[in-house]
DNA sequence: GCCGTTTTCGGCCCGACTGTTTTCAGTCG
C-alpha cells in the first residue's frame, strides 16, 4: 500500500537523521511516518484534497516531502542521506537490539548494510570487539537473528490469541500468587490484530510471582527479567510482558500500558499543560499524586470523561472526552443476536440444532442462519430447494427447543451483480445477506457496480464482509467503499460488522467513516461451527472502535423489533 | 521539523532494562 511506503520512507528518514545527531529532526519524521501508517485513506487522496497539514506532524517541509514522493516517487532529503548510508534499515531495525546508533555503527566500522552482512561479521566474531558492544550483545545479536529470520507475521489477529491469552490470565489468578490480575495493551483495546501481550498483576510475593508465568505451558522462553517487568514468548508467537505493579498506582499503570502510544502523549501533553505530569505512577501535581488508583481518576484529573478502551487511539476521543461529548457507544451485552452463521448443511461443521444450544447459553436471545448459496460451489451452497427444506428443519428444531430462529442465506452476488437465488425463495426467507466472492477484479467500478446493483435490488437486508480482506493473507477488494456506503443508506440496506477474526469486516475506520451517513450495521460471527460463535465479540468490538451506538447496530433490537426492521 | 488555552520561540513523554561502563548510552514500549 502507498501509505505503508511512504511511512516507511520517512521512518527510515528518521533513522538516518538520529544518526547525524539531529534529534528534533528525527523525532518529528518518527512521528509523521507513524501517522501515515495509521491513515484510514490513501494519503494521495488527502494530498489531492489540500489537507495533507491536517495530518498530526505535517508541516511544511514534511507536506514538500510528501507531495514530492506523491510526484516523483523520491524524496531529495531521503536520497542524499542514503548515499552517505546505504544500509538496509528496514531489514536490521527488525532484529531485537538494533536501533539506528547500533546500526550505523556496524556500517561505519564493519561495512555492514545486511542481515547476511549482520550474520557473517557475528559469526567471525567481530561484533564483540567494537567499541560499545561486547561478548553478551554480540550473543544476544545472534539470537534475535535467528528468531527474526524463522518468526512468522509480527501481528496477528487479536482472535486468534484471544483464547491463549485468556488461559494465561487465569493461569495466573489460579496460582494464587496476585491480589489483581488483568490484561492490558491493544488487547484490551481490542484492535483488529496485536504485536504483543501486556498484563498487569499486583502480586503478593514479587519474586515468587516472577517465576510461575514462566512455567505456563503457553510460554516457550524468557527474553527480559526485571524487577517489575518479565518478558517471555509466547508459543503463539507474540512477546508477553507481565508488570508488577503497586496497588495505589494500578489504575495509572492500566491507563499507561493499555495505550495507544499516540493517546497517551496526547493525554500527557494535557496534564503538562495544566502544570501536571502523568506516568505509569499516577497523575502528579507538584510531586503529590493526586490520581492513580483508578483510571476513572486519571481521566476525570485531566478534566475529561472517561474514555474507553477501544477508542483510545487518538482519533478525536481526547477532544470529545474534554467537551463532554463522547458518543455512548454499544456495549457487549447488548447485542441480542448473531445474524451471520453457518451450519453444516452448507460449509459448517456443527447442526442447527448445536448452534442454537450454544447460542443460547452464549447469552443472545435469537440466531440467524445464513448458509451459502448454490454458486459458491466450494462451500457446498444451497438451491431453492435445499433453503425450502432446511428452512422447514429450522422452524422445527427452534420450536423444539424454544429458541428462536431466522430463515437466511448468505446470497451469492453473481458476476452480473444479479443474485444467486429467485425472487420467490428470497421471500420466504428472513433476513437476505448479499457477498462477493467470486469473480472479483482489480476494476474499483466494475465491483462497486456489481455490489451496487444489489444493493438495489430491493431483495436484501445486507451487505456481507464488504471489503472482502483476510488479514495477512488478501487485501481488501478494490471498491469505492464511500458510494456503497451512500447507496446502503438510501436504499435502508445494512453493512455488516464480521467478527471473524482474519476478516474483522468492516474495518474500524471505516465504520467511523459512515456512522453519520444514517446506515445501519448488522454484528455476526461468520461461525462454521460452536465454538466460533464467540467472534461475535470481536465484531462487537469493531463497532465500538468505530464509535457506534446501540441505536446504530439492529441486531440489539429485541427480536419483535429485530424482524420488524428487516422489512423489504 | 513541529507546534501553541502559559509560548510564533523554545520546548519536544518518559521510565525500565541491558550491557558496557565507573556514570551512561542505546533500545524498547
Amino acid at each position: 500500500m502507498f501509505n505503508d511506503e511512504l511511512a516507511e520512507v520517512f521512518s527510515e528518514l528518521a533513522d538516518m537523521e538520529e544518526i547525524e545527531g539531529q534529534k528534533w529532526e528525527s523525532i518529528a519524521y518518527r512521528r509523521v511516518a507513524m501517522s501515515i501508517a495509521g491513515l484510514g485513506e490513501d494519503i494521495r487522496d488527502i494530498s489531492r484534497r489540500n489537507e495533507l497539514r491536517k495530518i498530526d506532524g505535517v508541516g511544511a517541509a514534511i507536506e514538500k516531502k510528501i507531495r514530492q514522493y506523491i510526484e516523483e516517487g523520491r524524496i531529495t532529503a531521503y536520497d542524499n542521506l542514503k548515499k552517505k548510508y546505504p544500509v538496509d534499515f528496514k531489514q536490521l531495525r527488525k532484529i531485537q537490539g538494533l536501533g539506528a546508533k547500533k546500526i550505523a555503527s556496524l556500517y561505519v566500522n564493519l561495512g555492514i548494510t545486511n542481515v547476511s552482512d549482520l550474520r557473517v561479521a557475528i559469526e567471525s566474531h567481530k561484533i564483540s570487539k567494537l567499541p560499545g558492544f561486547g561478548e553478551k550483545t554480540e550473543m544476544n545479536l545472534s539470537k534475535s537473528l535467528e528468531m527474526s529470520l524463522s518468526a512468522g507475521p509480527t501481528r496477528i489477529p487479536l482472535g486468534e490469541a484471544y483464547p491463549d491469552i485468556m488461559e494465561l490470565k487465569d493461569f495466573l489468578v489460579d496460582s494464587g500468587l496476585f491480589d489483581r490480575v488483568t490484561v492490558a495493551g491493544s488487547t484490551r483495546r481490542m484492535k483488529e490484530t496485536i504485536g504483543d501481550v501486556d498484563i498487569l498483576a499486583i502480586a503478593k510475593d514479587k519474586s515468587k510471582a516472577a517465576e510461575v508465568l514462566v512455567e505456563s505451558d503457553r510460554v516457550s522462553g524468557t527474553v527480559v527479567r526485571g524487577e517489575s517487568k518479565i518478558t517471555v514468548n509466547l508459543k503463539i508467537g507474540i512477546t508477553c510482558d507481565l508488570r508488577l505493579i503497586e496497588e495505589g498506582s494500578f489504575g495509572a499503570a492500566l491507563q499507561y500500558f493499555t495505550g495507544s502510544k499516540e493517546h497517551n502523549i496526547h493525554l500527557r501533553n494535557i496534564a503538562i499543560a495544566s502544570g501536571m505530569k502523568l506516568n505509569e505512577y499516577g497523575l502528579f501535581s507538584e510531586e503529590r499524586q493526586v490520581a492513580g488508583r483508578t483510571e476513572e481518576e486519571i481521566y476525570s484529573g485531566l478534566g475529561m470523561e472517561y474514555i474507553e478502551p477501544e477508542l483510545r487511539e487518538n482519533t478525536g476521543e481526547i477532544e470529545a472526552a474534554l467537551n463532554h461529548a463522547l458518543p455512548d457507544i454499544v456495549g457487549y451485552e447488548q447485542i441480542r443476536g448473531d445474524t451471520h452463521t453457518h451450519t453444516v448443511d452448507s460449509d459448517g461443521s456443527n447442526t442447527v440444532e448445536e448452534m442454537m444450544l450454544r447460542a443460547r447459553q452464549n447469552g443472545l436471545e435469537y440466531i440467524v442462519f445464513t448458509n451459502h448459496s448454490k454458486s459458491l460451489r466450494v462451500a457446498n451452497g444451497l438451491d431453492g430447494a435445499g433453503f425450502r427444506e432446511l428452512n422447514r428443519r429450522i422452524d422445527d428444531a427452534s420450536s423444539r427447543l424454544d429458541f428462536p430462529a431466522l430463515k437466511g442465506v448468505e446470497l451469492e452476488i453473481l458476476k452480473d451483480g444479479s443474485l444467486d437465488l429467485g425472487e420467490a425463495v428470497l421471500s420466504e426467507m428472513d433476513f437476505v445477506l448479499a457477498s462477493l466472492h467470486q469473480f472479483v477484479t482489480g476494476d474499483s467500478d466494475e465491483n462497486t457496480g456489481r455490489v451496487v446493483k444489489a444493493i438495489q435490488s430491493g431483495l436484501i437486508n445486507g451487505i456481507a464482509h464488504p471489503t472482502g480482506r483476510l488479514i495477512g493473507k488478501r487485501e481488501p477488494y478494490k471498491l469505492d467503499m464511500d458510494r456503497i456506503i451512500a447507496e446502503c443508506s438510501a436504499a435502508g440496506v445494512c453493512l455488516e460488522i464480521n467478527g471473524d477474526p482474519f476478516r474483522s469486516d468492516l474495518p474500524a475506520d471505516i465504520v467511523r467513516r459512515a456512522i453519520n451517513t444514517g446506515v445501519k450495521f448488522t454484528l455476526g460471527s461468520d461461525a462454521h461451527n460452536v465454538a466460533d460463535l464467540s467472534n461475535l465479540r470481536f465484531a462487537t468490538a469493531i463497532a465500538r472502535r468505530g464509535w457506534l451506538g446501540e441505536e446504530q447496530v439492529i441486531n440489539t433490537l429485541t427480536l419483535e423489533n429485530f424482524r420488524k426492521a428487516l422489512s423489504r
